[in-house]
DNA sequence: CCGCTAGATGGCAGTGCATGCCATCTTGAC
DNA sequence: GTCAAGATGGCATGCACTGCCATCTAGCGG
């Protein structure tokens, strides 16, 4: 590992946190706990919270292992194959939530009823993705892509396909796999008569 | 006119509060400016302001003139076909604030700015579209669209296209008219080879 | 084993956003 | 003129978040 003690006490406080918190969540309310609360609960202070998270919501949008995050991005990002570099993701996320033989290191699950449900944590979110666009968008410009079709394509990929599948999924009580939600948004914009409604 | 005077009265203090605003943060930074700064210099207690705008950052999401605004999109709205619909939009609202022959009852692009490059008023404009999508995904499941599709299609043209559009084009100096963005951006959804950024 | 340096943590005070409550004032109907 | 309803203001409060400084700990060299 190229992490050093000190990152994985780190991490390993981050994930204490996080679990910590969203169990108060359930209990209580996203709204009814603060944030000194769940450093209480979760054996810090609350100004150590905000230097790990930043904002409240940042509990949802802290990429906790940012350097695997970014190395799977990196991985499998294909600039001109997004629909295709979406389901590789989704499909990695999905197996790596549910491991057969080792131990999970993160369930990145727990959280998505606040990220859908929350208007705080939903809107930190927009965010995130807000910033995803922005540095897949200058990517795909620095192939030549023009701009203005590089920015639309990125955002409806992220803000419509992949949110809206996540949520759509999670609104039919999350038993089809997400991959299947990804995959017709995709063929929502792929399709040769275009993203019109009138084809339900 | 279908409004009272105290609709009236109320609708033209949100516009001399949001001018007032908008020209403390040009002047001094939107984060610089405190709500109770505006508030007093728009004559107001801040607990009316919060009582019109709800929060900051509400200056640029509500809707000053709700009843017109409306019935704007519900004249102009057509399921079957939400490039043409959005485009429509897009038209008349330039036209309104560019008059040639009466007064200008309203300037919606004084504040783009801050809409584009604040980055909590950007993030409450993101929560006003989710609502938006949200409205317009159920009206177009009620056409008989299926569900997945409708919410993909929502989000991309307003995420995607719309916003993209906008950002696009006040990056690009505003030069050329947003219209063209806009129908752009139509096409890369539309278009026959799909969003993907290969044909730039 | 002992200090030293740098990074991490905690405590504290302060700011600003936002809301609830109540008193006061204005509007508009009778 | 009277009265109810609505709009406004002032006050108190809670919570998110930040800057500042003191303290503690990890890790390294002697």
């Amino acid at each position: 590992m190229a992490l050093t003690l000190r990152q994985r006490n780190r991490l390993a406080a981050m994930h204490h946190i996080i679990e910590t918190a969203i169990d108060l969540f359930d209990e209580h309310g996203y709204t009814a706990v603060t944030v000194e609360q769940v450093a209480a609960a979760a054996g810090v202070s609350p100004r150590t919270f905000y230097r790990y998270f930043g904002t409240k919501e940042g509990l949802f949008t802290t990429d906790t292992h940012a350097a695997i995050g970014q190395d799977l991005l990196a991985e499998q990002l294909d600039l001109d194959d997004l629909p295709g570099t979406l389901e590789r993701i989704v499909a990695s996320v999905h197996t790596a939530a549910a491991p057969s033989g080792g131990a999970a290191l993160y369930t990145p699950w727990s959280g998505v009823r606040y990220v859908l449900e929350e208007p705080a944590v939903r809107e930190a979110v927009y965010t995130a993705l807000d910033d995803l666009s922005e540095r897949l968008t200058a990517a795909l410009r620095s192939t030549g892509a023009d701009p203005t079709r590089a920015r639309v394509a990125v955002r409806s990929y992220l803000f419509g396909v992949y949110f809206g599948a996540l949520e759509q999924w999670h609104l039919d009580g999350r038993v089809r796999p997400l991959l299947d939600y990804v995959k017709e948004g995709s063929a929502v914009l792929a399709g040769p008569s275009g993203p019109s409604g009138s084809s339900g």
